[in-house]
DNA sequence: GATGAATGAGTGTTCATTCAT
DNA sequence: AATGAATGAACACTCATTCAT
């Protein structure tokens, strides 16, 4: 694994301590002062382990941001590949008649995967949805809605390309990211478990692909 | 009109430089000094108008929060009046023949009332969907969400009986709660005028429309 | 009776809100808004009607001082004719042999005097006594102690002299001036009712005279 | 001596600024600011030291009210053993031949003892009877009135069971408590030196001792 | 590596008081 | 006689940060 045990060192009590201090209180309601009480050290030793306090958030939430963008940026190279190398065919698969087969958008691995490493952190994961206002991470969803967007938007014009239909509107399919986002994000929001979320995710996919499959209609 | 058009008194000066401060540092950083400072007004003055920090949001905020639900629960109690007075016919009209006709979801003018008025609001609205970390309003969409899948709920559970179908599961509503009203909070957030959400509308409303009628397909 | 009943007057009820606030949080704790809201008013009426927030405080306490002053001082007046009257026969009723009578130190007319009037004004007694720190009256006690400490030197020294014996030494005489008015001022805040400390005067007379005669003994 | 000797550090000289700020203004009217500047030393450094105005109160009172309370605590557990090991006899010596015996109420030793101390820390025991008030100590000179008046009510007690006589009455014993604890916060605080108050203990015994021996007196 | 001490600007809030109307 | 608005200094307290040791 990636991830280090936690060796009872200086630094490994100060993140955990900061951690549970971000999550009651957001970034910046936190106190640092309470975090290395809690941790057991005093304010010198954080400042040796971290520039300020901006950093210390990142310390935690940076590598789980880091591996979420990875396994997406494997999923859109993929989707890409796909894309690119076998027309029309594929294109089908990805988007018009995802709905009429059981593995709908594809499979389902990807997300599958993504909500396994999420649930694995789940306290990182609410760090950077809900507690990193005031950080450079407060509008971290934006910018995985914009990535996404422009994913979408290649699959979307290649399609209509192909089909001969004209392109779906730039605002149309921001919403559209934005909306299975933020799906994705509510569903680790309101769902404890990976494996109740697991259940759910099929009902969650044909729900996104039908509206997904909506703006390939042909009476609009 | 209720609102009173400014009228250089202090109080709203107030109002004006707190509206400011908050928009720029959100509620948890917003200095009452500055806001003061930037009203060219003493301290003690605030607090003969306001209660406390919180008082002051509150007074900028509230009354927009108040009109955009009465709007809401108007449009609410419309749709459930049609729905218990008229049986399986409208019943289409609401959900599954939808997509069918060029008013899906009924009609477009609950969406556009609030678009207009939300516009008409917009720093307010900016503050409630994204400045109210740390008030009590930081939950408030959620607020919506809930209210929001109350009413799915009521209009699918209605709909799956008189046809003879199985629930939708709670789930799913609830995600496809949170998923209209993020996308009516996200076209607020990102299309600068009311023109051109106007314009967007009906690709919204056909997109949010197909995700809906997909719950009631026959193969899932 | 010299005091007015309350008429509902802004001042009646300025007063009676003070006088709460004093009773509730002490002088200097005591919060001029505070009683303004209570007593229904505003700031700026309080300011018309009182100089300031230690003159409120003089305004609920001074009568009730000056009044008690007269009590004592006819007394005391009455005392000292007795005493430059009537020669050592008369000073043994005042002192020695006090207590082989049941009506010790003279009677106890002026003593259930005081008791009448405090109890009757026992808010006012308990804002003067406890609740006056930060004004002129935080001393008011001592003074009273003064006072009769004068009261007592004149009576010692005039029987000192007139059965040959040495002066009580000043000291003594202040210590034992205080310990009177503090058993008296004890009284009244330890017993609730004028009824009950009624009853209890006895003892507490016998008490005191108990050891006020021991300082004329011959063996000390 | 258990009392280090200031050392200049910062702490001592927040120490020593603090009680001259109690002294001059009492505890409510203090200013930590003001501390602060004369120790000559920045508002955070004082909160390093003290969690706040109350501990940095407390923290020069309490050790003083400490020791005062293990002294008498010492005294009263000495006078409960010769009450207890050696009847009558002894009782007379605490209590009815008191005043026919050079060392009234048993020795002075005791009385001496707390004077020497508190003479010692004049300043904690003024903060402690007169400036405490808005803290917890406010109530502490009643608290060792209460405590003396267990002591007394046992002896007194103890002493009319052996001697066939009624019990004093409570209320009696507690103003007799309250007397003698006020004679002795009046010694330190009207007169200036230990030496001199050394000089009048006796007679302060005299008189609290004849008080006391009044209440056993046949006739009332 | 880590401590303990200290900084100093900043926080929201309360205060008694004033004054034009 | 009384209001409502406003002042401005003061309050206790917290903050992220620094640094000599």
């Amino acid at each position: 694994m990636l991830q280090k045990i936690s060796d009872g060192s200086t630094k490994e009590k100060l993140l955990e301590a900061a951690k549970k201090e971000f999550m009651q209180n957001g970034f910046l309601k936190a106190s640092l002062r309470t975090i290395c009480k809690n941790a057991g050290v005093t304010t010198g030793a954080l400042y040796f382990f971290f520039h300020d306090k901006e950093d210390l958030f990142d310390s935690i939430v940076k590598p789980v941001i880091d591996h979420a963008t990875q396994i997406l940026a494997e999923h859109f190279k993929h989707e890409d590949s796909l894309l690119s190398g076998s027309g029309p065919v594929l294109m089908q698969t990805l988007v018009h008649e995802a709905n009429k087969k059981d593995s709908a958008k594809g499979d389902l691995s990807t997300a599958l995967a993504i909500f396994r490493y999420l649930y694995s952190h789940y306290d990182e994961f609410i760090l950077i949805v809900q507690k990193s206002q005031g950080t450079k991470w407060e509008g971290c969803v934006n910018s995985f809605v914009d990535w996404n967007y422009k994913h979408l938007k290649s699959i979307a014009d290649s399609y209509c390309k192909s089909h001969g239909k004209k392109k779906i509107k730039p605002f149309v399919l921001r919403m559209v990211s934005n909306s299975q986002i933020n799906c994705f994000v509510n569903i680790v929001l309101n769902i404890p478990s990976f494996k109740e979320a697991e259940k759910h995710l099929p009902y969650v996919m044909h729900y996104l692909v039908g509206g997904w499959c909506t703006l390939f209609d042909e009476n609009i």
